[in-house]
DNA sequence: TCGACTTGCACATTTGAAGCGA
DNA sequence: ATCGCTTCAAATGTGCAAGTCG
């Protein structure tokens, strides 16, 4: 059985982006072009999430593709009002192994298969200014999780019966007037871990689907095959009890993702790279200079991969044993990535903050958004780098002339040709395979030192 | 035979256009 | 002409259950 409870940091699910040390070489003069505060992103509806994940989220897969539920709402903090931000958010692997439900518990049913390519789910507002990302929770309520590996929609394509956690991506839009892309952040949310499923297996799972989620409204009181309270809430407590790990596996910290982009990511060695130590990472460190920061001729992917973290971010909380230390687990593995209390109280956004608008009417049609990311039905096979990815936000940015604003009163489908015309121009992301005569860097957020 | 998956269904929410009055 | 509000149909999302597939 699973141990599906994440006891992380109990005094905040803040996950931070902290500036290295004055010293480190990291931030130099003049590029501080972020803010003073750390960024921060928060889960939104931890209680729910716990909910969740005490007895063991699933989340059905289908091929016309599904919503989450408890769907991905976060808080982020510590952007630069003023520079424009790419949100996107993708599925990764918990771990390397399939699951199977046997009566009342997951058990492990041997080796994952191969992890399919990631499909971003580019937040529709992409790209905007920090203000406007941190003005409102950013909620991925949108995202869809498919098994059809032949799906063009951009949807998330999972492998039913694997584990998945979602991981947050923030990418600063490229400053046409420096010519010079943005910084990267990452933040992945294992409390949000998840069995990718065509049908739920617990039945614990579907009464508290049916009891938060307002589309299943339906289902809620009236007999269907629903069990009375006292037997459920019984059934809730054993379950919870009964969900202990079968394997000793469960308990190592997930590994590389086979994705052949993740890992791209992940083992491109050569270049720059900001992390000044790591004591796990199998890559070779490196540190940022701003001096040499364009005398690379790495390819543009090899670029990308020198400014990620070595494996997972804030890796090693999955395991039970980590979580206790967790924050210093995160600090040896990403000195710079660190879980803290947030410096600000938190904010109850449901009741101090306004609402957001309606994604539909504020914003670019989401079909043009989604085609950011989706491709031929061959992409499980080739996916597209994260700059091509960029090089059309960056596009479509710019042909859109404002973007965020709203376009009215025409079809989405017509939004889509100026977008690919625009296409037909320089890249501003260099793709992958253009990388190894443009030289393209995709450096770190970069962050003032918190001011003391 | 069995587990994983697909499909159609009923029910509910969300969305957006249309109509109306101030 | 514009704005705000209400109404309503269509679109969309939900879990269930029966059937299909390997």
């Amino acid at each position: 059985m699973l141990d599906y409870s994440y006891p992380l940091n109990p005094l905040t699910n803040n996950y931070g982006f902290y500036p290295q040390a004055r010293d480190s070489g990291m931030i130099s003069h003049g590029e501080a072009e972020l803010t003073s505060l750390p960024v921060h992103v928060a889960l939104e509806g931890r209680e729910l999430w716990d909910k969740f994940s005490n007895i063991g989220t699933e989340m059905l897969i289908t091929k016309t593709g599904r919503r989450m539920f408890p769907s991905c709402k976060v808080t982020v903090t510590g952007l630069n009002p003023k520079v424009k931000y790419v949100v996107m958010m993708d599925m990764v692997p918990f771990d390397n192994n399939k699951y199977k439900w046997n009566r009342d518990h997951w058990e492990l049913s041997g080796k994952s298969e191969p992890h399919l390519s990631s499909r971003f789910f580019i937040h529709p507002d992409s790209p905007a200014l920090g203000e406007r990302w941190m003005q409102y929770p950013i909620s991925f309520h949108k995202l869809k999780l498919t098994n059809n590996t032949l799906n063009s929609n951009g949807l998330v394509i999972l492998h039913s019966m694997h584990k998945y956690q979602p991981r947050l991506h923030i990418v600063q839009a490229p400053d046409p007037c420096r010519a010079q892309p943005g910084a990267y952040l990452r933040f992945t949310f294992p409390e949000a871990a998840f069995i990718a499923v065509t049908a739920y297996q617990n039945h614990e799972i579907t009464k508290l689907k049916i009891d938060n989620n307002p589309f299943a409204k339906g289902f809620r009181d009236n007999g269907l095959n629903r069990k009375s309270d006292e037997e459920a809430d019984e059934t809730v407590s054993s379950s919870v009890e009964s969900h202990v790990l079968h394997s000793p596996d469960m308990k190592a910290p997930p590994t590389a993702t086979s994705n052949p982009f993740i890992s791209a990511f992940m083992n491109g060695g050569a270049g720059q790279q900001v992390w000044t130590q790591s004591p796990t990472s199998h890559q070779p460190q490196h540190t940022l200079n701003s001096n040499n920061r364009d005398s690379s001729r790495l390819s543009s992917l090899q670029y990308i991969c020198a400014s990620l973290p070595a494996q997972q971010d804030i890796q090693g909380i999955h395991s039970p044993a980590a979580h206790q230390a967790y924050p210093i687990q995160a600090k040896l593995h990403q000195p710079h990535l660190q879980l803290q209390p947030h410096p600000h109280p938190q904010p109850d956004m449901d009741q101090s903050l306004p609402l957001p608008p309606k994604l539909s009417r504020v914003n670019l049609p989401e079909n043009a958004l989604r085609s950011l990311e989706m491709g031929s039905v061959l992409d499980h096979l080739n996916p597209w780098p994260l700059s091509n990815i960029l090089n059309r936000i960056h596009a479509r940015a710019e042909a859109s002339g404002n973007a965020g604003k709203a376009v009215q009163g025409q079809p989405q489908h017509e939004q889509l040709p100026l977008v690919l015309e625009r296409d037909t121009r320089p890249p501003f992301f260099p793709a992958a395979q253009d990388c190894g005569t443009t030289p393209y860097h995709l450096r770190p957020l970069l962050v003032k030192p918190v001011s003391e």
